[in-house]
DNA sequence: ACCGTATTTTTTGCATACAAAATCTATTTG
DNA sequence: CAAATAGATTTTGTATGCAAAAAATACGGT
């Protein structure tokens, strides 16, 4: 019986350079390294309380991941995306998107799909109380499942490095009360697109989905853009 | 004039860790590395001639990059892909693939078209004399090409970092002659696609070529296991 | 007072040193 | 003789130390 052999915990926990690659994904994707940063290494180091070893392990696979940039001799700095950038990294966001639904439509079970029904209409919950937190947690759910459906690691874990360069500037601000209808009946275009197993009805809806989603960031960006030079902060 | 200031290079030649990502990544594409074979850190030390530290800081990027599996505790391996795996892989491509084909229709320039016009009868030369080396150069020059055209560096990154797993398997032998003839055949579609800007025809052309691709790929795959296992070497 | 240059300080990059984990080997025991 | 175990050896993981490059500061000249 291998279970009694197991002690405890095979755990294994995370070796140092994984963890400190976590906390500083997560501290660059909340913002608390702003974009355009410099990551200095003694100071992260006392931070995070490692040595600088594995903190520029940590960096050099953020690097890989697209999250920092390196500047040789002159250390990391956190990746600043200019508007152009935003463009591309949605434009390719769309195309696996859409990949994505259209296989999902093809290979999701009804199980699946039963279970975003049941967070779609979680979504449409937060979103009749206006709890925009929520509301971001479950599309992001039901996004995170339908990449599941389409049953492509590969697909997934490419969608997932793409996507974390966005995380940054998802400003949990407001969204404009009639985009967000929008998306909302997206969603459910979405719902009946792959209750229908409809794989090209799933590709146009979510190609469709991610243009308006860049729409949205695009406006943001420029009002806080235009925020800045009135106050005459930057 | 800056053209004065500018000593002779500006150079500022790769910093170490650099260079060993990029011998590795080598190593990896050429097999010189097998897949599934363990990277031990002073053997490849003593090989680069440079100590453990930035040969750890490039084998954590190659395993960003997955070309290497990182094992805790056990150091890293390359990456050996199952048949799920390319499969799976593929799938992604013939997405990234088609989706630059269809951005590549809509914005490629005259001389860009032109020159890629220029490359595909470079290849029918390298087709016409069965010169294998040359054609594959080729083949990626075009497709490189186009992917240029798309005028999407996010995209053209994400392409080559997924087309990288693949090359270590890319067998530099002999494809079948009738798919060969068919590859050669859809490249002409390509030509004729992009000539009338057609981003669709463009997709489907692209998504076809790389499932065709495919099939070569997980036929050599099998024969090549078939050996293994009627010369009892595996 | 301002610009250019020299000097100090900081920071990055690499190598080495040490600790912990895993692997290998040899020995012992059933 | 096989299996298990204890010890030795190798290998990975982390910390520290040192050199070179960059940044900051101070100085001098015009």
């Amino acid at each position: 019986m291998t279970a009694d052999i197991i002690p405890i915990l095979p755990a294994a926990r995370a070796s140092l350079h994984e963890q400190v690659a976590h906390q500083l994904r997560q501290m660059l994707v909340e913002g608390r390294i702003a974009p355009g940063a410099k990551l200095n290494e003694r100071e992260l180091s006392e931070v995070l309380n490692v040595s600088r070893t594995p903190l520029r392990e940590a960096i050099k696979m953020l690097a890989a991941e697209g999250l920092v940039e390196l500047l040789p001799n002159r250390g990391a700095i956190a990746v600043e995306l200019t508007e152009a950038d935003i463009l591309n990294t949605f434009e390719v966001m769309a195309g696996l998107e859409a990949q994505s639904g259209e296989l999902a439509a093809q290979r999701i079970t009804d199980a699946e799909l039963n279970e975003i029904k049941a967070l779609h209409f979680e979504m449409l919950a937060a979103y009749t109380r206006r709890d925009l937190p929520s509301y971001y947690r479950l599309n992001s759910a039901i996004h995170g499942a339908i990449n599941a459906a389409a049953k492509n690691p590969v697909l997934t874990a490419t969608y997932k490095q793409v996507n974390a360069r966005l995380q940054a500037l998802r400003f949990r601000s407001n969204q404009d009360g009639e985009k967000w209808k929008n998306a909302v009946r997206e969603h459910e275009l979405m719902i009946d697109a792959l209750s229908a197993r409809d794989a090209q009805a799933m590709r146009a809806v979510l190609a469709g989905h991610l243009a308006n989603k860049l729409d949205v960031v695009i406006e943001q960006l420029r009002t806080a853009s235009q925020a800045h030079t009135s106050t005459g902060k930057a």
